[in-house]
DNA sequence: CTTGGTTTGTGAAACCTTTCACAAGGGCGG
DNA sequence: CCGCCCTTGTGAAAGGTTTCACAAACCAAG
């Protein structure tokens, strides 16, 4: 049991998640691993080793209780409490994080904005005062964030990075096209559409090259 | 030399690219591949070894002629061209695409965009007039957009996706918190926030854990 | 209680990715 | 041209993840 687990492995565990509450909504009481493996195109077997990593879950003959995995992945992955998160940047991506009901939906709510930008700072967004970054600091030691979510232009991204760091969060969503480093064991988790996007223009150039040259 | 090259392969490329072509515009003419591999944390043998499923782009002694090698990523990448995106659902998450400047300046440009709601049909969003569902597949026909960006409700976009398959894009890109899967051999990327929060979430409460209990 | 059908949990095998380590080659000063 | 230093390109080794395949366990029916 238990170890390093692998990053894939926790994203998939969030897909189970994701269909055990769908199933707990819909009444149902048991799912097999294969059951549980098609929406996330994984196998039967990879959900049972993903789970076999913390523990064992289910009933050989029956499968797993909806109810009780539902809560094990929960308590797993850190889900069974809500998250406060720091906003970094009110900008168009920020906006659009706090306008989308999704994330405290699913337990992370946005309780600070900051932003430089001084025609910003003081108005409201979403019902959030954006503050000063002057504030950061005290302000996420107060309130007590642990996630910090920098939104900021790439110029400045790194930076307010380690600001954030320093402001003493746990863990950083970056949208900045740059690669951060954790330091200090702090996590960063990086959302790059432009990434997303180049790696769909490679697969689409290596389809025209096969087709194209010697199909 | 080339087979099939990975995901976490062709993100590295993207990677590379960014910092030649920050080098190219310091002027600098070569890069050893110990430094183009610090910023995106490689080692110097994985760059090598990424380069080398492409083909010997290096001089053995001097490195990487910084020109050289951004055309030939460029071309590996299919960059070397812009692409046209179709965007389908003009809410929060897709008025901060139309914003987002990054995207053309990167070869994204943003053609059409789609929406249900009346009220949004007829006006204009970033200077794009926003269209209803039914032109969707004779106006992508029309512009010949290669990528679709499905931002729609979590309900819609699977069917949304199915839609863009048919009006014949090469490629989606889904903001939907939901795994869709690759049909027709038309290549999807999924950007899912809270799915990066889970896993966030994941490594604070592992951390809590491992210091909180016995250590 | 026994039998049969089903599904888990898990070592072992297969597969894939990363790291190591070094021969081969290039540039430069003399 | 020679010798030295530097860096690439690449097989081989190491490390990690996924798939296979099957014994162990559970349930239901008889």
């Amino acid at each position: 049991m238990s170890g390093r687990i692998s990053d894939s492995t926790v994203r998939r565990l969030s897909l189970y998640l994701r269909m055990l509450r769908d199933l707990e909504r819909a009444g149902v009481e048991f799912v097999s691993s294969s059951q549980l493996a098609e929406p996330s195109g994984a196998t039967s077997a990879q959900v049972r080793k993903d789970l076999s990593h913390f523990g064992s879950f289910g009933k050989r003959g029956r499968g797993y209780s909806v109810d009780g995995l539902v809560r094990a992945l929960e308590e797993i992955l850190g889900l069974s409490r809500s998250w406060r998160l720091a906003l970094v940047g009110v900008g168009k991506i920020g906006s659009a994080l706090l306008g989308y009901g999704g994330l405290a939906a699913r337990g992370f709510d946005v309780v600070a904005a900051f932003d430089v930008d001084e025609a910003k700072i003081g108005t409201r967004a979403h019902g959030l005062r954006i503050r000063p970054m002057r504030e950061l600091r005290p302000a996420i030691a107060e309130c007590g964030a642990e996630i910090g979510v920098d939104a900021t232009p790439t110029e400045v991204a790194a930076e307010v990075a380690a600001e954030l760091e320093r402001a003493g969060v746990g863990a950083i969503l970056n949208f900045a096209p740059i690669e951060l480093s954790e330091v200090n064991g702090v996590p960063i988790r990086t959302v790059d559409i432009v990434l997303e996007l180049e790696g769909l223009s490679y697969l689409m150039s290596e389809a025209g090259r096969r087709t194209g040259s010697d199909g």
